[in-house]
DNA sequence: CCAAAAGTGTTACGATTACACCCATGG
DNA sequence: CCATGGGTGTAATCGTAACACTTTTGG
């Protein structure tokens, strides 16, 4: 069988959770279902899981939006890789988060010389704000624009693998900052889940599982009053996983 | 950055449940402990989980133990590349299951030239007995030989994902024969998990989520007596994910 | 004193484990 | 008729969801 040249590349879908301003007096109304699911966070702004992409100057797509990501160089691996191509878009000290998702493999996924993709979730931590190159911008993954090949596809994947991780390992602590209160905590999981949770169940849930503790400090409550919160951080700064069997647990100490 | 060549491979590795004669009169002891965990099965049998392996006859590593696999052709994806590099080792139809794991990049993995390896996860179902060629054998879990290169972490990877998902999918459609009765299901769970599971329970959790569907058939007793066993077929042929949350479930329908 | 935000307690429910008990068959 | 495997019933447990209620603050 003959072999021609190959390239292999990685690809990364970066999400951050990211706080918007409620477009109230925009030429639509204050239509915000977006699939029925809004978020009661504060009254004024909406806080949403967002991705990084970068825009093509040039073809093939031209246009469209597309992953950063690049080709693997003969001494890296590809998670340095796709740490070293990211670099350019985000400052590296910002990525608290690195994983591979899958390999996209199929001959004709770009036109040739053929391209072979691993795909990476990346996290940044809602406190961070890096500087952008002009061709490069978060989008809100409610509002995804026209994207490249199959980096939709991509995009999919990671939501889906981060959503799953949030419910069973403390990977949210990627997503947080360093203290945070419970609040602050709900709307990021909000966000990333697409769903409501409860503060009071979050709180119990992590607590029990010992993936959040509690600094011991409270943080003054805004200009319309309320009790201070307390304030807690991630037990762990690496992933654990946290509830590893849904059923089938191994047998009891009997 | 220059670039040399790579080549891009995919590496399986294809387990099995497979029923061994317990070696009763063999040179050691009755020493059946294996990490203190001993399956209750037929008196004179263990049930084990067995990877197929095939023995290297040139160097490098010459004697280490490898997965089957192979160099990605120029027209096929790597699930497709896989398949097609295991037709070698197992009839193609008997393999019931194949999914991704990951991705080994590391360049110094293997002796130059450099290999990128694509990790497969692959099952064969109890009943299945595939010729093999002579450099190949199945191998139980419980007592590797010396493997070649990485290819141990990739075993270890594959188990891992595999006890993973026979708690929250219905993967193991693809462990166990078309029609099965509870007590056989269960040598596969005790097997592949590699702990005891309770028959009781396991009917009633896969029951419940519809993974398995009475036949209405029943199996003649064995020789000793006993009530005759219903027997069972799986649902769905394809994989499902049956218990998606561990925790922080969407909101119910208030 | 009232609204807002945060935290606590309580109940209900669903899923799972553990285990005792009843059923059918071969010798 | 009894040992052996198979199936059913049930109580105890655990983790979570839902929600009402109390606490603390700013205006």
């Amino acid at each position: 069988m003959a072999h021609s040249s190959t390239i292999h590349e990685s690809l990364t879908a970066v999400f951050q959770v990211r706080r918007y301003p409620r477009d109230i007096a925009a030429g639509h109304a204050p239509a915000d279902r977006a699939e029925g699911m809004l978020l009661r966070c504060p009254p004024d702004q909406r806080t949403e899981l967002a991705v990084l992409l970068w825009e093509r100057a040039l073809d093939p797509q031209k246009g469209t939006w597309s992953l950063p990501g690049g080709r693997l160089g003969d001494d890296e691996d590809l998670d340095a890789s796709a740490r070293r191509q990211l670099a350019e878009k985000v400052d590296v000290r910002e990525l608290s988060h690195l994983e591979q998702l899958s390999v996209f493999s199929a001959p004709d996924r770009v036109p040739s010389p053929r391209r072979i993709a691993s795909a990476y979730l990346g996290l940044v931590p809602l406190t961070a704000d890096p500087q952008l190159p002009p061709d490069t911008a978060w989008h809100p993954v409610s509002a995804l624009p026209d994207m490249s090949f199959d980096h939709r596809t991509v995009v999919d994947h990671a939501r889906t693998r981060l959503a799953a991780k949030l419910s069973y390992t403390n990977i949210a602590f990627a997503l947080a900052p360093d203290r945070f209160t419970m609040s602050t905590l709900r709307e990021i999981y909000c966000a990333a889940l697409g769903y409501d949770v409860d503060t009071t169940n979050l709180q119990r849930v992590l607590s029990r599982r010992k993936v959040i503790t509690p600094t011991g400090a409270t943080a003054a409550p805004g200009r319309a009053g309320g009790r201070p919160a307390a304030v807690y951080r991630f037990t762990d700064s690496g992933l654990r996983v946290t509830d590893e069997f849904a059923a089938l647990r191994p047998p009891g100490p009997s």
